[in-house]
DNA sequence: TTAGAACCTGTAGTTACTACAAGTACAAGG
DNA sequence: CCTTGTACTTGTAGTAACTACAGGTTCTAA
């Protein structure tokens, strides 16, 4: 029910201020009223679909996945079936860079358990990262 | 001792050719030789370096910290201290990438069991994500 | 009324490439 | 020697998801 502008909106969502432009001008974001001078004016459905946005985000989606979510958001009944698929993708990509993520860990710590810290003529971290 | 075209050098590298264009440009790789036509002609060290390049990006490092530990690499004598204190901040921020993915997977573990796929009024995943 | 914060627009910068388009060089086969 | 096709040359624009201006206007509170 209550109006605010875009400042107030980015507070209350945890999104900046010109993120929330940014996702107006690549359509995320439907336009809002305008006060006569031309201020954004936004409402309570603003702020939901903003939360919905950030949360999305925030567990990684892309805002291509996100837009595809909300399309299905937006038509009068979701299709949980078409969510989970979008959702289970994902958990799919977060564990292969997890998985992608452990073998770098585990290099850099054997290179790093190699270096003395000491200044030899040759890094050891160096000679292992020449190896092909 | 032996020369190469782009091209070779992309094959021998791992590095794909307009990549390589892309890294003489930010003054990552020096420029090579040039035969009469312009053609541009690369050696040895040429791909040792692109190696390395390529191998560190791999394993996670930005191409700033790429181009730090190749300022450390071109001088006369590598400094090991300083070699590890880049590494092992990388590793940390790996470490951190990690938690981060974990988090994240679980998350997106526990919304996708609270889904049975069928397609009820109000999706489970959806309304995860509408929360604060 | 006036000061200053917040807003408006459009555009450029960020990272690390990738993909053109239009033209030139080179290597191999005949 | 000539042709043909591949690989090369350049510069520029596009990608993802913002972020940061500049230069100007509106709103709010004292």
């Amino acid at each position: 029910m209550k109006n605010r502008t875009r400042g107030i909106l980015a507070a209350e969502s945890g999104v900046k201020a010109e993120t929330i432009r940014y996702y107006e001008k690549i359509n995320l974001m439907p336009e809002p009223a305008r006060t006569e001078g031309g201020h954004r004016l936004y409402e309570d459905a603003h702020l939901q679909r903003l939360r919905f946005i950030r949360r999305s985000r925030e567990l990684g989606f892309t805002l291509d996945e996100v837009r595809e979510l909300l399309t299905l958001v937006d038509g009068q009944q979701v299709s949980c079936e078409k969510v989970q698929h979008i959702a289970d993708a994902h958990i799919k990509d977060v564990r292969v860079k997890i998985a992608d993520l452990r073998k770098i860990e585990r290099i850099l710590r054997d290179m790093s358990s190699q270096c003395s810290g000491e200044d030899v003529p040759d890094c050891p971290i160096i000679v292992l990262l020449q190896d092909d």
